[in-house]
DNA sequence: GCCTCACACGTTTTT
DNA sequence: CGTGTGAGGC
């Protein structure tokens, strides 16, 4: 009995078929992740093939990781030599060896969608271009999904000839471009681009690493853009030995240029390519299955398959209309209390998914006042929130300093009185040399007409440059924490808004972030952690350990399964989006039906629909109908109970809830600072919730489950800024600092929630601190 | 140079 | 409704 007897025909058969291209494709919950896992075991320990030949791409860290742990307990030796990792990760690594072969330095830095809407600016105003008519959104997504087609600047000014607007984002294209590569820059697009001219221009490279992965296997095909198929087919077409892995009805991301064609097409390409197709569904139950195959079916151009199961009857699919969300929140929230409390169910058990982020706020109010631990997946990327971008931007500074938004980012943050003006006549000088904005202020003295701020952008190079001789003997944590005490930057938060303290917390979550990055690599450069965070997703920090219940969009879900599934907001204008509604393309609609396809397809056991008849969007009341998704369900397969069409018990008990909603929904101002670590939303700021949570008396009260709850108690669960109950020092006492050595407490001030000392150094004079970050010893 | 106030504008979805 | 931006006063 061999590991291998588990699995059915087919995926026997693919697993078994290691030598030339295979198109799989698998059906939602065939068990694809599982063929793949022993198709790896098998090529290592049947076939002899050296583990590091082997390359699987996922399309998320999370899933990469998944991957790994489970070739890991398959296979008993070598499973971490095997390259398991995402197009970007998988790329990066590669551009940091090769890269200077096209012309970029090795130590380039990778921009987020912030940093190049900041470019883009930055360019219309270059071009002379009105910011009112021309918005940098419109011009970025031109540049990517020229990128993701492979169409070069040069490539698109060709085919642009002619059309005016065409011809405007060509010229952006360019200068967007030029400012990247003198900044030494990638975005996230280029990550894929660069890597493919890499290939193409150095055949020698390309050479290497064809014959390092001679075995190469893609998740998610069906979400590949035509980048990524480049890239792919460049990897393998030496050996040719590429196992593809997708559902074509799974495809939900064209936005971001998947390309369905490539699944579609593969067959073109290799046609020598073996098809196997894994149609029996093990994840959910016939009743869940009958309603994903009843909506699925609506779409045109399908590769055609028949999902099905073993898992006969089930129970039914059931659909609930309500008069507003807050009722829709409610009777979620409410049920999946009561399910906990008298069925045992475990939260981590349910997840609730929806089109929009926006959804995600109301259900998190109620979740909160019905006690139920849960974790927003995505939204507001924590990585993305301006407090860790300001440190962050201090991290590139010092690392390269080559990054100019990086460097216009924090030269006046904290306030050093550098302002417009000064910058201005730095660009300038910058521009008329060639050089970076920071260079030119290394040569603060050349520039004219400065007067004044000259001694600030001095004193800001000096403080730059001791970070820079600090970095050396010291981790990034540490680093983190001497930039935040030198700048200042926790009193700069505190007052900067209403949220300073959620700020803070956020900051602190960098740190033992660094704290642990460092504990899990060895060699933990500056550089690869600036890397890792600009590539992880929100969906990589889920823990599923946690118990709690996940709240998330439909794209984040997928690849995920759950016992009890909630799709929430399932009205026509919000599920099927306006966009897709009022678009003259059907291809726009059939992407929100495969959206809804695996949304449904997430299910296990139990799936629960609803919809609400009104919901405030941007301010304002819509009126929305039922999907036409729940419509294409034929009514013998919905249970659609007595919510359906009629006022009900449910929300007749949610007035008292309107009521008190007033409350709750004035000044969450804080909303956005108020995620944790994780880029999980633990707590909302106590603007909106604070005075609500009052957890039932009778529900269960995991308190160490619920971050969320706990924050909102003022209990910070960061390790390193975490107040302390009572200093291990008091005035008059020596003690010593990381830093600026040894010295006389002067003063202790308690604070909300930290302690403001002020320390007399022996060698570097009277310094004020907060104690949390200061980490004083007394001597 | 910095702060405050008023107003326009808009979101699908994300590596 | 919420956020980001721009004008105007200090």
């Amino acid at each position: 009995m061999s590991i291998y007897d588990t699995l059915n025909k087919e995926q026997k058969e693919a697993v078994l078929r290691t030598d030339g291209p295979v198109l799989l494709l698998a059906g939602a919950g065939s068990g694809k992740t599982r063929v793949l896992t022993h198709r790896i075991a098998y090529l290592i320990d049947e076939m002899g093939v050296k583990p590091w030949n082997i390359l699987a791409i996922t399309f998320t860290n999370k899933a990469a990781g998944e991957m790994r742990d489970r070739v890991d307990r398959l296979v008993g030796f070598g499973a971490d030599q095997v390259w398991v990792s995402t197009f970007h990760s998988s790329c990066v690594r590669i551009l940091r060896r090769y890269i200077d072969r096209i012309g970029y330095d090795n130590g380039f830095t990778i921009y987020d969608a912030d940093d190049q809407k900041t470019v883009m600016k930055a360019v219309i105003r270059r071009l002379n271009l009105d910011p009112k008519i021309y918005k940098e959104r419109n011009f970025l997504s031109a540049v990517s999904s020229a990128k993701d087609e492979l169409i070069s600047v040069s490539e698109f000014e060709r085919r642009a000839a002619g059309d005016y607007n065409r011809s405007l984002q060509a010229r952006a294209y360019r200068e967007y471009q030029e400012t990247l590569r003198a900044n030494n820059a990638l975005d996230f697009d280029d990550i894929i681009v660069k890597t493919v001219e890499l290939f193409r221009n150095c055949p020698e490279v390309l050479d290497s690493y064809q014959e390092r992965f001679q075995y190469i296997m893609v998740d998610e095909y069906q979400d590949t853009n035509t980048a990524q198929f480049e890239l792919v087919r460049l990897l393998a077409e030496k050996y040719r030995n590429l196992c593809v892995v997708g559902d074509d009805d799974q495809s939900i991301y064209k936005f971001r240029g998947a390309n369905i064609r490539n699944i579609l097409d593969f067959e073109k390409y290799f046609p020598e390519a073996a098809v196997i197709r894994l149609e029996q569904n093990y994840r959910s139950t016939q009743a869940i299955l009958d309603a994903a195959n009843a909506v699925i079916r609506n779409n045109t151009g399908r590769k055609e398959k028949t999902l099905w199961t073993g898992r006969m009857g089930g129970e039914k699919v059931r659909f609930r209309q309500f008069d507003s969300a807050y009722e829709e929140a409610e009777y979620i929230a409410e049920e999946i209390a009561r399910k906990a409390v008298k069925k045992g169910m475990e939260y981590r058990d349910c997840a609730v998914l929806f089109r929009t982020n926006a959804q995600a706020r109301l259900l998190e109010e109620r979740m909160i006042m019905e006690g139920v631990p849960y974790n927003v997946v995505g939204g507001t990327n924590f990585y993305s929130r301006l407090e860790i971008k300001d440190i962050l931007a201090y991290l590139k500074t010092v690392d390269s300093g080559r990054d100019d938004v990086a460097v216009r980012r924090i030269i006046n943050v904290p306030r050093r009185g550098i302002g417009n003006a000064t910058l201005e006549k730095a660009e300038e000088f910058a521009r008329l040399r060639g050089i970076g904005l920071y260079s030119a202020f290394e040569r603060v003295d050349e520039i004219e007409g400065l007067g004044r701020a000259a001694a600030k952008i001095r004193s800001f190079v000096e403080l730059i440059r001791k970070f820079r001789e600090a970095r050396s003997r010291m981790t990034v944590a540490e680093l983190i924490q001497l930039i935040i005490e030198q700048i200042g930057y926790e009193a700069y938060l505190q007052d900067y808004d209403d949220d300073g303290e959620d700020r803070i917390a956020n900051v602190d979550e960098l740190i033992t972030k660094a704290v642990n990055y460092a504990k899990t690599h060895e060699e933990a450069t500056l550089q690869e952690f600036l890397e890792e965070v600009a590539l992880v997703a929100d969906i990589d920090n889920v823990n599923d350990n946690d118990n709690r219940v996940l709240l998330m969009t439909l794209h984040s879900a997928k690849g995920l399964e759950f016992p009890c599934v909630y799709l929430a907001g399932l009205e026509d204008g919000l599920f099927p989006g306006y966009m897709a509604v009022n678009s003259d393309s059907i291809e726009d609609l059939e992407e929100e039906r495969r959206l809804a396809y695996v949304g449904i397809t997430r299910a296990k056991d139990e799936l629960i629909l609803t919809s609400a008849r009104t919901r405030m969007i941007r301010g304002e009341t819509q009126y929305n109908p039922v999907s036409r998704f729940v419509r294409e369900i034929p009514p013998e397969l919905l249970e659609s109970g007595s919510a359906f069409g009629r006022k009900t018990a449910d929300s007749r008990a949610a007035s008292a809830f309107t009521d008190r909603r007033r409350d709750v929904s004035q000044g969450d101002s804080g909303a956005r600072a108020a995620r944790g670590s994780d880029g999980v939303a633990d707590y909302r700021p106590k603007a909106i919730v604070r005075p609500k949570v009052t957890p039932r008396a009778d529900k269960p009260f995991i308190a160490k489950g619920i971050g969320s709850l706990n924050q909102l108690a003022g209990i910070s669960r960061g390790a390193v800024y975490k107040a302390p109950e009572a200093l291990t020092y008091s005035v008059g006492d020596r003690v010593s600092h990381m830093k600026y050595g040894e010295g006389k407490v002067i003063k202790i001030d308690r604070e909300e929630r930290d302690y403001k000392v002020t320390v007399n150094f022996d060698k570097a004079g009277q310094k004020i601190m907060y104690a949390s970050f200061a980490k004083l010893k007394r001597l």
